[in-house]
DNA sequence: ACACTGTTCAAACGATTGTTTCCAACTGTT
DNA sequence: AACAGTTGGAAACAATCGTTTGAACAGTGT
């Protein structure tokens, strides 16, 4: 088998340390030797490394992207000649059906999810800023789709609710090892990442479609 | 005014920068400097730099069970002698009550949301083994009364569905001032916690009860 | 007065971090 | 074959990390 290059092989050793023990905690001696790179080799292709863990991201998202685009292109197009809006089940199934694919090729959804929710809690969050930045024009693309479908929501409502459901998938599937085994010790309940999006479907639907809240209790102090 | 003595002074600042920067990026330099204590105090007092970061959890948590037992207890005594067996909604509400009403003595409630999203995304997870292991008894507990308010859904789909909801309120709390700048330059919409717990309850309450998923792939092994 | 306790302090420890330097090895063009 | 430019590698860089040390300090009891 033919060794992939020094780039790949930084990347593909850096994503799977990233993801098992975080950003800081892993040191780019850790990553190199492990990669069989040597040290300097980050700094030289990526410049430092920061950039590295933003490429990082980039190989999981620009590809995401891309699909998700496209199969939005695709969506629009069946919808339009018939004039309907999208239904919502719809829009959350291509969304699942496009994360669930791109990872599937060569890296693993466990590791992609696991930085996801990594960059999310970083700290000053510096990462969320920068993957807002690069990626939040598909973002917008689906929650105008999804404000579509909701017509019944006010518009501050669906923005909390969507990251209601964001938090649960992130948070769900990339502590996805742990949980699993207290499942397992448990409830004898062996679950695979599909099984997992199978559970997820319907709590999803439910909790975008759940009744307004009651009125603001009184505001002021 | 008084100066809190030099254990305190540490644990406050402590979990402030830990809430805003993590635990990695927090050096005890960073925290004993601004708390005006020598360097050596952190491991003087508490030992090492882990054990500090477990008492900063410890007097969030230990405070919050003891209310939580208590609020339990009365929520079993009132439906003990009329035999009825207590609603989910009841329950969720008591868990809110008690978690709002904890830190908001004296601590922040966005820093102990905060450093619970933190530990729960972090690494290798030991922080959250410790939570497990110190505070397992209490969360037992509540599912187990969780089981009797939902006696139809199977035993590894509630398991689930409650990771689910508790990644929602985790991330969505942790990530409060990020989501509240952007929900405010979008929509104009300001957002207390308590505006937000207002928006929660709906939607968990949707989710826990959503219709169960499609037929499973293979359950009951 | 002394000894004993718990606490604070400045200084240093060894280890590890990200990054840079400088030179050898290589690649492709002339 | 000779050169120029790019890529690889070992070593060193300065900075920062958590932790330890030993002395000074303030009370308390005898």
């Amino acid at each position: 088998m033919a060794e992939p290059d020094t780039v790949t092989r930084i990347l593909d050793t850096a994503e799977v340390l990233f993801a098992e023990r975080g950003f800081a905690e892993t040191s780019l001696r850790n990553i190199t030797s492990k990669a069989n790179v040597n040290l300097a080799a980050v700094n030289y292709h990526f410049g430092s490394k920061k950039a590295l863990i933003q490429a990082v991201f980039a190989r999981y998202l620009d590809p995401f992207t891309l699909r998700f685009h496209a199969a939005l292109d695709e969506l629009e197009a069946q919808h339009r000649h018939d004039g309907s809006t999208i239904p919502l089940e719809e829009l959350l199934e291509t969304m699942a059906r496009t994360v669930l694919e791109v990872p599937a090729e060569r890296h693993s959804l466990k590791v992609f999810m696991r930085l996801l929710g990594l960059a999310y809690s970083q700290a000053q969050g510096h990462l969320r800023r920068y993957i807002q930045e690069q990626y939040g024009s598909v973002f917008r693309r689906f929650t105008e789709l999804v404000r579509r479908a909701t017509p019944e929501l006010p518009d501050a409502e669906r923005f909390w609710r969507l990251h209601f459901v964001l938090g649960t998938v992130i948070f769900t599937l990339s502590g996805l090892d742990a949980l699993r085994d207290i499942a397992e010790q448990d409830y004898q309940d062996h679950v695979s990442v599909r099984d997992l999006v199978r559970r997820l479907r319907p709590v999803v639907v439910s909790a975008m479609q759940a009744p307004l809240p009651e009125l603001p209790a009184q505001e002021a102090v």
